[in-house]
DNA sequence: ACCTATTGACTACAACTGTAGTCACGGGGT
DNA sequence: ACCCCGTGACTACAGTTGTAGTCAATAGGT
């Protein structure tokens, strides 16, 4: 079964499930939606649709619900990404790094892992 | 003006349109649109939208119309990883990242691509 | 026992996107 | 004079997404 897809916002609340596993709607509605002006009802709908969408699994705890991604973190992530770079660039990296080498602030972070990332794929040339 | 948002297939539209400036509808349809199995009518409304976005502009030669990307290539590109990123990472690379550590075929032009950003970083960096 | 807040389910709806049909017009060929 | 074809404009429509209102049930406080 082909992920059904996703839309932006129902992308980042998933994040914000992930990164907060085992959320009530009542959590989620307070820490994701009250900052971005969402009504509880917005969240609720989304929550669910992306659980019919099979990225939300929920179970019943002290009489409400408590959701979590069914992948493991990070997965929903590279799946988006991979999604966006073949359907919207056309399969090629090249306007990411275009973007990233316009980009004000890479923190250092960000560098240490492309650094990494360069590191791994010269590696994984040179064996095969 | 901030600009409209666009769909996935609008994007690789303009993109294609970029790519062969100046086309006529008929052009496209017929490259872009066939391979793809989309009606003329399907090519021409999403031209129309793209104009009416902004994204394209026309003119008339030879009694029809010939279109042309208002931005420079590229700049759409990043302006829609821009949007990308934004919007769906949360504003973290890391998940390309990630996509990227994970992708099974890397061309050498991507990895030099990728140096080049990183070595790019790192000078930038320093003078900050 | 009663009022109130929380939780879930359902319904609604507008914008945007992908997709296409149809109609009218003008030019060329025959 | 007529028919076919490319071109453009307009209309249509369904699916997705973002957003929210409302209603019923339930739990908790007083």
């Amino acid at each position: 079964m082909a992920k059904p897809s996703i839309g932006d916002q129902e992308l980042s609340l998933l994040q914000y499930i992930a990164e907060h596993n085992n959320a009530s709607v009542g959590e989620v509605a307070a820490g994701f939606g009250e900052p971005r002006g969402l009504a509880r009802s917005t969240v609720l709908t989304m929550m669910e649709r992306l659980r019919s969408k099979a990225y939300l699994h929920r179970r019943q705890v002290d009489g409400m619900y408590r959701y979590s991604p069914v992948a493991r973190p990070g997965e929903v992530m590279r799946t988006a990404v991979g999604q966006f770079v073949e359907k919207t660039l056309s399969g090629s990296v090249s306007p990411f790094v275009a973007w990233m080498s316009e980009r004000a602030d890479v923190s250092e972070s960000e560098l240490a892992e492309l650094e990494a990332l360069v590191a791994q794929l010269q590696s994984r040339r040179k064996e095969t």
